[in-house]
DNA sequence: TGATTTACTTAACGAGCGTTCAGTCCATGG
DNA sequence: CCATGGACTGAACGCTCGTTAAGTAAATCA
């Protein structure tokens, strides 16, 4: 009743496709495709270099995720928000689960990865490597806010396979901000008190998939980076 | 795989209900029930006294619905977590969806009101109104933990009517914050502005569903509002 | 005691879901 | 120009779900 997504593609079009019609609401997604991919399980391993009909399909189908559900959403909608059938998905991924899988294990990779980064270019100063952490994960959920969202509500929908591997994930890049905050306030906080600090943070920094307009992104960027230094600096 | 809940209660035994065995992890709700009754709708509009085994079922439905979220409990799984068959809820309620309004409402009732208190209590000063909505938040928060993971993921299950309700109760205690905002950083924040803060301490101060152990209660109680106070204050 | 009410049971329904399958369209490559 | 193969359709499956209906055993009340 509230938001009726369809895009009906050109109906005749080979290969490159156009942007799809009226889209996701906010669809944050299309974040490479590595994990755990099924169409390239022959001899070889080249990974497919196709990058676009299947992201496209993840990126509308996070925005449906985020907005209603995981369980809210039945591949028929997916389909219809695409532009094609609910069993035509079948031939980009697995099933409902895989594409689910296939949205959020890249976000916890590049997560990680990138808290990495920016750690090292700060050398051995954890003011430096927090602000930069602080930088980073907040220009991230900025850009990102339907994948946050997803990431937050419907982790425990997916099989135990996927969702260990992401929790693993998650938990090596709180363990990044644990190490900052310990040595930036030494003797202040033990690992686990660091540990609460940092999931404050990350509830404080992904509240940006709420509310909507009002403030500019800029804006908003400011005002979160300032309020989450100030509250992990104590 | 992860929770098998259930409780096999006392196959006879009138009024007053002893506490349901193995039930819902980390049940957080319980509160009162006036919302959309259903079995006072008969002449004198007297409201019935019974507070029992309706409350039970409901914090048992709370618990599970925040673990599996709404979409991945059935009925049948709440009978079953409350000791009965899943037809046998609907001679205390009118449906699923009227489970989760039924869960939901109380607490941004409680919410708005109780915020109100603390600011009435703190007379013209908004510094002292912050710091008595900053504890009375982080203790709710604290006490109830499944409530509150409900309202931030699966308000958007509910059908129209009570979900712009509860919607209306959750504006109004916001601008009960950034009312208590503005005032106390006058000059420096815009309404909108000081609603993006109110929306980050929300997410900062209900980051508490997450994680277990490891710190206790009042430790938690106390980086939390540190951390909160941090933040807004700026 | 007999009538009523409360709390529950078992059985069954219709709808919607994820998924499978067989076939069709069509751009491509020899 | 025909064979190939990817993208997709339409129909159908088995299953689960929320909900309804009819009946029952026990407790309460007149």
């Amino acid at each position: 009743m509230t938001l009726e997504q369809q895009a009906v593609r050109p109906p005749t079009q080979s290969r490159g496709s156009g942007p799809a019609g009226a889209g996701a609401a906010s669809a944050g997604g299309a974040q490479a495709a590595q994990a755990g991919d099924q169409s390239a399980e022959a001899e070889g391993g080249r990974p497919p270099r196709r990058r676009s009909r299947r992201d496209e399909i993840l990126e509308i189908a996070v925005g449906l995720f985020a907005t209603r559900g995981y369980h809210g959403v039945s591949m028929d909608d997916i389909g219809a928000a695409a532009g094609v059938t609910g069993p035509a998905l079948y031939h980009h991924f697995k099933g409902k689960e895989a594409m689910l899988a296939a949205a959020l294990i890249p976000v916890s990779e590049q997560l990680l990865t990138g808290g990495k980064a920016r750690i090292a270019e700060a050398g051995e100063d954890p003011a430096a490597a927090l602000a930069a952490l602080v930088d980073f994960h907040v220009e991230f959920a900025l850009a990102n806010p339907a994948v946050i969202a997803l990431h937050l509500h419907e982790l425990d929908r997916l099989p135990e396979e996927p969702r260990r591997q992401i929790r693993r994930l998650q938990r090596l890049y709180v363990e990044e901000w644990v190490g900052t905050l310990t040595a930036l306030r030494e003797g202040e906080l033990t690992d686990g008190e660091a540990r609460v600090l940092a999931h404050a943070a990350f509830g404080l920094m992904n509240s940006t998939p709420f509310l909507g307009g009002e403030v500019d992104r800029t804006r908003r960027a400011e005002l979160l980076r300032a309020a989450t230094l100030s509250a992990l600096r104590g």
